[in-house]
DNA sequence: AATCCGGGGGC
DNA sequence: GCCCCAGGATT
């Protein structure tokens, strides 16, 4: 960025992002407040996930958890229930922690400076920016995916946002345009970048910062935002056991250090002796952004209670059914296929 | 500084 | 198929 670049030149596309914004503002259940626990919560529900994918999950956790003493007293599990298919599940382990911390070192108040806002656990500078804009007129721009992509066509900036410093890159440049009411031009980016600056094909007719942008009056919108780093999905196979009896199966909670952290799942192996109970096995592909998922899937209908139980004893597994099933957070796929074998029928 | 972590939807 | 989304933690 050039250094000689002044506020004074560009302050006015703020402020008119801002008129624009009065009038076009999304209408969200967390518009209407600014309790910093629902706009805390909605702004960890909406990382990486778009509004419409995410919106019954908040309003179910609001409704389930209305406030941070009933979400910090509730179990880790119900936590992640509450989660389950919203995907990056290290958020629901961590807004639960960060709720005890509330509890514990602020004593249940949520804290109102952004220093303090970034210590909680699963807040980084963007979350931390937000809660503290919208909710106690804190003055950082909340910058996140649609800063990037605004910003770098307004500017006709090509500096890579893949890049590790493109935060604070586009933080520099957010500040040019940024007015008083950070709070409302935060959530007026978000807006303009959801519903005009899209990432494809951008609704650049009706943008009320036509005018301002470099990108668009060099018509050169579709080469911003530069990108050089792409993700490329690994692929991951996976053996299932579903090992039932009498309309059980049993089930175990993954740990927290590789995908679907804290999750439930079957069994990932059996023993010799329940071998020959195999009945049938299903083939299960399922894309996720960072991998490729093929998933086997065997059914193991075991008709010996010797066997069922040693197997139980040895594993240290957990026992529920089709009905309690729904109070545990499965794996996507794990999830269907449980919808789809419906055990407590093929028994009765 | 690089890598990992889900799932869904647009095109 | 490829891309992106109200990012953050870990190494």
């Amino acid at each position: 960025m050039e250094k000689n670049k002044k506020k004074s030149d560009f302050l006015h596309i703020g402020n008119k992002l801002l008129k624009w914004y009065d009038k076009n503002a999304r209408d969200l259940p967390f518009r209407n407040t600014k309790d910093p626990y629902k706009i805390w919560i909605c702004e960890i529900v909406f990382q990486q996930t778009r509004i419409a994918q995410g919106l019954n999950h908040y309003n179910n956790f609001i409704k389930r958890f209305p406030d941070v003493q009933t979400l910090a007293s509730a179990e880790e599990d119900e936590v992640l229930l509450y989660w389950k298919g919203l995907g990056y599940y290290s958020r629901a382990i961590n807004i639960h922690k960060a709720s005890q911390q509330i509890i514990n070192d602020y004593n249940g108040i949520f804290p109102s400076e952004y220093e303090e806002i970034l210590k909680l656990k699963g807040v980084g500078k963007y979350t931390a920016a937000a809660v503290s804009s919208i909710c106690f007129n804190g003055k950082m721009p909340a910058v996140d995916g649609n800063f990037y992509r605004v910003l770098s066509r307004i500017f006709a900036d090509d500096f890579d946002v893949s890049n590790s410093r493109a935060f604070n890159y586009f933080s520099q440049l957010a500040h040019l345009i940024m007015p008083e009411n950070v709070g409302d031009f935060n959530q007026a980016m978000m807006d303009l970048g959801s519903e005009i600056c899209k990432p494809r094909n951008p609704l650049c007719g009706e943008c009320p910062l036509n005018i301002d942008c470099l990108a668009f009056s060099l018509n050169k919108i579709s080469e911003f935002p530069v990108k050089t780093k792409k993700v490329k999905a690994t692929d991951l196979e996976l053996k299932y056991y579903f090992v039932h009896r009498n309309g059980e199966f049993l089930i175990r909670q993954r740990k927290d250090d590789f995908i679907w952290k804290k999750l439930f799942e079957f069994p990932l192996e059996i023993s010799d002796e329940l071998i020959p109970f195999i009945k049938s096995v299903k083939n299960v592909h399922h894309k996720l952004t960072h991998k490729n998922l093929s998933i086997e899937i065997f059914n193991v209908e075991v008709y010996s209670e010797e066997a069922w139980k040693a197997f139980i004893d040895e594993n240290d597994y957990i026992i529920t059914n089709v009905e309690n099933s729904h109070e545990k957070s499965f794996p996507k796929p794990l999830e269907n296929y449980i919808q789809k074998y419906d055990v407590s029928y093929k028994f009765l």
